[in-house]
DNA sequence: GATACGTGTTCCACTATTAGGAACACTAGA
DNA sequence: TCTAGTGTTCCTAATAGTGGAACACGTATC
């Protein structure tokens, strides 16, 4: 909360470029965050010797290679993206159509993994992004078995929670329908955790022709065997929250 | 060259973080970065809340998953990586080997793209890596076809220009052969231009089993038809630097 | 238990640092 | 030529970061 401002500023600056979808002049930066030219262009090249923003051939700024390094470090860490890999790999393959790992972090949903299909669906939300928690059926689970998510009828919390899956159709985007089911890491004794959420998503009709009961079969098992292996891998065994305070 | 002191602390951390490769604690970045620990904390602070760093359940720190978000976002507008992405998949699974994509940055080789094979090659160099020029293919036919890269041998530089691919057995790591081939793009009138260099990467055994011929005459027509795509695609043609001076 | 060391966090006076207006160099367009 | 736009550099006031020291908490050691 008491943080360095001059890095709040800097980091404005990063995400507002990776916002813009398209490389910016620094005198559109500065307009847009209310800051002088000169104190942009102080900041940017501090980003650009580190090669977290680089400059197209106009001079122009975007987001630079050197975060693709560190992102992909910080994707790796993530246990259950390895135990996921050739699961999401497999039925993106078997179903034909782009298959998600959600996972709960700082609180928001967030696309740890992605594997496309052979369908047109590409610009649906990229690796890394934030999914918003109340429309999607991943924030329905959270919302159902997890600790955060928003709140949901009873109706629908008593659905979800006996059929194990989630379903949403056209509500987060039109024409698109995606089933999600929970991803469960066993912890030994204490109660089980929800590590994350495999989703399949697809055109609707695409969808209807693929069966739900057939998509819902396949991710059930495909989820058990994320489970299964991060519980094998056994590098990441859980530990009780001990020493340290936290906040 | 002038840049803000505190962004360059911040980005220390966060490359501490990167290279350290496991979570650390507070104390032990100031240590390493001989910095005070009320510095580091107040520097944290600002990135743990725009999640460009995380924290585990001990309270230790590492790099966050908004910079994958970010990455990806950077990766997505090179337009050499959506062109090769197909061919890299279609390769890696005709070999059954690693692919990479790797692109001249900065000065400096960087894996834009790489799709792995069956083999158990994992640990070798991940997306968004600086990887060496002076011992690796890649490094070579940079050195002889671009602008960047080192000197090499009269030579070994007539040997590869003729050829047009480069070979690396054993030298950069051992028991990992490498045959690298350059990506043109045709520019209308003027010179063709070197976007990239796509490379196959496998265990040396499995390497002479496969057939350098065999491998070199797919990695050619691999990169002709990202070539043809990049023109085709149309959208990233080439400009003449005009206006902003560059530095 | 009590002691000593480890951690992460908070406070605050000092001063080095950044802020940001203004002037500059340059290009594109009228 | 003149104007409006760009990116870059310079410079001083005053703000914002520095970092030592004290704190609260946990684990190991005697």
């Amino acid at each position: 909360m008491a943080g360095a401002a001059t890095v709040e500023k800097a980091l404005d600056v990063l995400f507002h470029l990776h916002d813009a979808g398209e490389a910016v002049g620094l005198s559109d930066i500065g307009r847009a965050l209310n800051l002088p030219k000169s104190s942009c262009h102080r900041l940017l090249s501090s980003l650009v010797d580190r090669e977290m923003v680089d400059r197209d051939e106009w001079g122009r700024y975007r987001p630079g290679l050197a975060l693709l390094s560190l992102g992909i470090g910080a994707q790796r860490r993530e246990p259950v993206v390895s135990a996921a890999r050739p699961i999401l790999v497999r039925e993106a393959e078997g179903l034909g159509e782009t298959v998600f790992l959600v996972g709960l972090r700082h609180g928001r949903l967030r696309v740890l993994d992605k594997v496309e299909g052979s369908g047109f669906l590409r610009a649906a939300p990229g690796i890394g992004d934030v999914v918003p928690a109340d429309i999607t059926a991943a924030g329905k689970l959270y919302s159902v078995f997890g600790e955060g998510g928003d709140e949901l009828s009873p109706a629908e919390t008593r659905e979800i929670a006996n059929r194990g899956a989630a379903v949403n159709r056209d509500a987060w985007i039109n024409g698109l329908s995606v089933l999600a089911v929970p991803v469960w890491q066993e912890s030994g004794q204490g109660p089980r955790d929800l590590v994350a959420v495999l989703a399949v998503a697809a055109a609707s009709p695409r969808f209807e022709r693929l069966g739900e009961q057939e998509i819902e079969t396949r991710l059930l098992a495909g989820a058990a065997s994320i489970g299964e292996r991060m519980s094998a891998g056994g590098v990441s065994r859980r530990h009780d929250r001990i020493g340290r305070k936290s906040r």
